[in-house]
DNA sequence: GTGAAAGCGCTAACAT
DNA sequence: ATGTTAGCGCTTTCAC
């Protein structure tokens, strides 16, 4: 706290001798206590190279002095970039609109941190979509924003496939198609699917069980990774599809493995957060893993080699990924072309499943 | 996508009949589109009562139809709101700047969600501090929010205090202390300590570790809780330092663990995230849970029920916190005064202790 | 109920 | 190297 020196007796900077506290709110406040421009120092404050060193330096220290910091709406209205990328996470088929995939979490964690890095600040907005492309382009259309980040696909792909056709500056999390338009970053799921099947019939699992909503694209895309495999292998397999409201996950895990009429003996979990929630039930149900059931998860986040047994399961690289949708963005804003990014699914073997 | 039709046959409210696609970039362009001036337009996308119901409606579809929206930037510059505010997550004394407790995302998804329901924007930073109030000042400084919410004190209590002085909007989750400047949510850490402790002692320990790194002032207190317990009870207690870093905490605790010359019979992690490290290195070691060894958590995260044995733990509230963080940073902003609120810690008894 | 005019606080040409 | 000028796109009195 440098202000509260009432006599200036000095080096206080201030060039009226009332010693009277000035406000600075304003560059041209500081341009009137500095003797220059307001111009000079919007170039200064900026670090411009055209400043006398002198009083650059000088005008910086009454900024520090003042606690003066340029107001940033003004600047970026005339400036016309924001340094502020919009990050979405769409909640579209979760009636819940808490939580989500700690997955996400930790890429948002990720995000924040690569963002940071390059010097922008992070508009966050979880979106709950109506229908319509609304939610998306209130962040791409309103210039509040340089650029947008999707986390996750949700279920609009249609919607962000249409959005992005006049909207260039946008990465999504998730899966890619042929002749897709928006730039997307993410795993390979239906290779990853497929591993993890593989994985599951090569420790002697049979019947198969695949939990998890297919309403998302990746998700869906696992299913069909683990159908192929399934089929190919001559293994039975049902689709079981369970909510993430994690209240109710675990009654449907319970319903869905006593209704079936083989005995399920392999697990595919759509995520890691799904497959604790099935080794949980599981063992309530006093049935073991992996001598009886076998259970392979996906994403790989930390918490996955914590559980009892530790899960095998799909990683997922969220940090490198993370750090492609960063620069790839980069790129789209300053108007390159970038392709997008489907990283490989690694087979991570940890006490969950049987290694042959 | 309505443009695209090429000769307009009437209906795509297009005053000059040249039949070119018009831009709409700014106020002024629709205004002239509607045969209004740029005022009206702005009070008619406001939805403000002063404009003939059916000019507004007029105008409002002419915007949805040439998808339309006001510049964020100038709008937030002239009417000197923003309707944004930072959410900062200080990482204080972590080394690795990653992930945080998932305890902090999940106060973040509530915040997010609580905001957004009062129509605020959330701008995210997670920042490291140096030392200096900068990296708060940069938020409350720049005319960016309207307000600021901290997500942990981490170890900058005298920083957030300093600050507050002279910025009212800010709230922080965390401890409350007698004359505390700045308005604090958390939960009473000492009493969640203390509570934690008696349950392990009046199971049967009689040798506590405390886990976790004392630096934040929450932890803090919750060492003091179990420390005064402990004395109490005339139980022996040892303090072990654990830093997040996920990848270190295995072998802190193992290393921790077999120092210590009284065989520890009783635990109290500092959070959920550090319980469930503990748990897997006590099977690890053999040890079994709870019979030989109990284990406390701290937060009550949804996974906590999912470990083997479910997690024992106290609860903190986190949706009301976010809630009442929400609702006090509004009062502030509005010019309202505002108490701090310490919520009641609730043991949540699961299986990795023993019941009485 | 609507138009005209005056900025919000800053940056970037263009002068000098 | 610095000052001057002209807006960025919107909101909001103030007239009518």
């Amino acid at each position: 706290m440098t202000s509260g020196i009432e006599n200036g007796n000095g080096n206080n900077g201030d060039p009226d001798s009332t010693g009277a506290p000035v406000k600075v709110r304003t560059l041209a406040d500081l341009a009137r206590l500095a003797g220059v421009s307001a111009g000079t120092v919007s170039r200064a404050l900026a670090g411009k190279s055209l400043v006398n060193a002198e009083t650059r330096e000088r005008i910086q220290a009454l900024a520090r002095e003042h606690g003066f910091r340029p107001n940033q709406m003004a600047s970026k209205l005339r400036s016309r970039r924001t340094g502020v990328i919009g990050v979405v996470i769409p909640l579209g088929h979760e009636k819940r609109q808490q939580i989500s995939d700690p997955f996400f979490l930790t890429l948002l964690g990720h995000l924040a941190d690569e963002l940071t890095e390059h010097g922008y600040d992070l508009m966050l907005s979880r979106v709950i979509p109506d229908g319509t492309s609304d939610w998306l382009e209130r962040m791409t259309g309103s210039g509040m924003v340089d650029g947008v980040l999707l986390i996750g696909q949700s279920d609009q792909f249609d919607i962000i496939e249409s959005v992005a056709e006049s909207y260039r500056p946008l990465v999504a999390w998730g899966s890619w198609r042929d002749n897709q338009v928006h730039c997307a970053v993410g795993t390979d799921n239906i290779a990853g699917g497929r591993i993890a099947a593989e994985h599951l019939i090569a420790g002697g699992a049979r019947n198969l069980a695949f939990m998890g909503e297919t309403q998302g694209i990746e998700i869906d895309e696992r299913y069909q990774g683990v159908a192929a495999a399934a089929t190919e292998a001559g293994a039975s397999l049902v689709h079981i599809p369970i909510s993430l409201a994690s209240a109710e996950m675990g009654e449907q895990i319970k319903a869905a493995t006593a209704n079936s009429d083989r005995a399920i003996d392999g697990v595919v979990a759509a995520s890691d957060l799904i497959a604790m929630n099935v080794l949980h039930c599981l063992r309530d149900k006093g049935r073991s893993v992996p001598d009886e059931v076998q259970v392979v998860g996906f994403d790989d986040l930390p918490l996955a080699s914590l559980t009892m047994p530790p899960l095998t399961t799909i990683r997922q690289e969220i940090a490198e990924g993370a750090k492609a949708m960063v620069q790839k963005l980069k790129a789209k804003i300053e108007g390159e072309d970038t392709d997008s990014l489907q990283m490989p699914p690694r087979l991570i073997v940890r006490g969950s499943t049987r290694s042959n």
